[in-house]
DNA sequence: ACCGAACCGTAACGTACGGTACGGTCAGTG
DNA sequence: CACTGACCGTACCGTACGTTACGGTTCGGT
């Protein structure tokens, strides 16, 4: 993957957010190249969208989050932090327009885009949260029977049916300046299902206002 | 709305539920009329898909529930009744063939079956759960600031990230006898949220089971 | 200086599909 | 029975787009 083809997957990116038609005669025309290289490179055009698609995740790997001294504080906050970057990813333009592109094509079992974003999306924030919630569990401030059960429970509440209205075109589906409250409201409510009683979750009131 | 012309998008249906090609050919095809007739009756390929959305919508108005005698039993109960219903519905192939079609329009502006699609699912069953939702409030049994907020809590305790998973081709996000057990656990975890001391919510250890 | 590889721009090809036209069939009506 | 209108089946048209082919240009290696 050579810089030249980054910056052609990158054009990809912006006519996908753009919404324009994505015919392989304007994303030559957007990355200023030939349509011929860019079957050379990708083989044909559901190679140039899966290479796309690898390429965004391959962009959003966000850091991971240290595990020591983990205090209730310390994990309302690595929770929040979670939330809040979780929801910045959904809600952003590139995320809704690769969605969709991959929704469209697990339409029609052409091709396996739709696994390729539900590995890199969601599974891959799970394999970063589960062993959060199991640190969690292990020092005593949260109680659960199934990760996995928990680990759904905090995208629920955390995403609601914010991605799907986004879809659909809502456009007020969620604002920006609601994600951070959104995130901690949600860390709250996690907290107030899961949290043990050193959690010292706040009350109702607060957690529902 | 004659017969006939219900039966061509009950056929429009199940087309899409099978995943094939949506062409106007195939149309007439599987409902054995001809293309001509098509446009007559729908004006263009966008009218016949919005006419398939809104019979489909049409067809799903579910019973209403009475609000009378509202113990804490009974919300809970209706509660659960209202989650399976839904967990059913976005479940079924045909929301999530119809949502794959309403998104991949989005994408490109050309119409508004996204947002009808909003319309007519995620707005609709707010507006008969919310009702429900405030009239626990006025029982004395739920305590929230905001209808909205608790409403789209339930959504998401309910649905979780189900429905985007179906959309990216995940046949395991769910399955059959799983929607009643989610239902209960949503609910559960609902109350625990938003009930009061008169909600008598289980505890923690059977929500998160 | 020369060669070949890589690449650009553009033209061309084949097909799929939305939309239209037309002939044929049948039901109802005078 | 003739007429009309609704409808079916099919052929057809125009266009969009995926894919391929080709001539021209740049550039590193020898």
């Amino acid at each position: 993957m050579t810089e030249r083809q980054q910056a052609v997957l990158d054009a990809v990116l912006a006519l996908m957010v753009e919404g324009d038609a994505l015919t392989m005669s304007a994303v030559a025309r957007a990355a200023s190249c030939s349509k011929e290289t860019l079957y050379k490179w990708f083989g044909d055009r559901d190679g140039l969208l899966t290479a796309t698609v690898r390429w965004q995740a391959s962009k959003v790997r966000a850091g991971n989050f240290d595990r020591q001294h983990l205090d209730a504080g310390a994990l309302r906050e690595s929770l929040a932090r979670f939330a809040a970057n979780w929801l910045g990813v959904i809600a952003s333009p590139t995320s809704v327009a690769l969605n969709r592109i991959a929704i469209s094509h697990a339409a029609s079992q052409e091709s396996n885009l739709g696994t390729i974003v539900l590995a890199n999306g969601r599974l891959a924030i799970g394999e970063r949260l589960k062993p959060l919630l199991e640190a969690g569990r292990e020092a005593g401030i949260l109680a659960f029977d199934d990760t996995e059960t928990a680990f759904r429970t905090f995208i629920g509440l955390v995403g609601r049916d914010v991605q799907v209205r986004l879809l659909l075109g809502d456009r007020q589906a969620i604002a920006a300046g609601e994600i951070e409250r959104d995130a901690a409201r949600a860390t709250d409510q996690f907290l107030t299902l899961y949290g043990t009683d050193e959690t010292a979750a706040p009350s109702l009131s607060s957690a529902s206002s």
